[in-house]
DNA sequence: TCCGATACTGAAAAAAAGGTAAGTACCTGA
DNA sequence: TCAGGTACTTACCTTTTTTTCAGTATCGGA
């Protein structure tokens, strides 16, 4: 999930949001912070071991911030950085673009 | 490589490009048709396997238009249809965020 | 005392993706 | 006759990614 260079930009974009989940979980995040269970229950289908997964490496990336409130029950907080919005601002064409084909998508046959 | 719904757009934009050639092969596709040998070239450490995978992959799509030329030695010559430029625009600004941050992603170490 | 909620962690297995290397067919030119 | 170029195909294997599922700690409330 890391090369040590990149051919262009969108090489190291795809690089950054690659994988099944990273895009989905910024779009959760655009309007503003979220409990780790509120997260989850907003991507469909994720189980909670890959939304960690996903989420931590993200804030290793400088994506998205991690706060914890030291309350019983846990409370943790993500949102995005400043980085992290700017990715999903570029993020924004494609989501319109999938948004607008996507019954052609869907009625793509699998195979 | 197919789900059946989509929760947003995003989500079925993420599921055409995703893996890690697709939007190399689609960025070297933009500025008109090319061949095989051409492509294999311009996409550097693709395999010849993954290259022919990925071009069906994105003719089935209908992203790609795949021309044959009845000759010896025979010439393939490949092309964006215009759902593969519209998806190619929507690609441009997540594009510019790479270029842009290259030098930040480049310097988040691997692990 | 037991249940539920929260936010995780870890091991293991399954599935998907990608890589390697060899082979095919065809004609051309040496 | 034989190597060379083109565009693949096939089989096999490794790596990476994703899923499954059980388990941890804490406290409040029934």
């Amino acid at each position: 999930m890391k090369k040590q260079s990149y051919s262009c930009g969108l090489d190291a974009a795809v690089d950054v949001i690659g994988g099944k989940w990273k895009a989905l979980i910024l779009w959760a995040l655009h309007d503003g912070s979220r409990r780790f269970g509120e997260l989850r229950r907003a991507v469909p289908g994720i189980s909670e071991k890959m939304l960690i997964l996903q989420l931590r490496e993200m804030e290793h990336y400088g994506l998205v911030r991690r706060e914890v409130y030291h309350q019983v029950p846990p409370k943790v907080e993500y949102s995005l950085t400043d980085f992290g919005q700017s990715l999903n601002a570029a993020l924004i064409p494609l989501g319109e673009w999938g948004e607008k084909h996507m019954k052609t998508i869907e009625a793509i046959p699998a195979a």
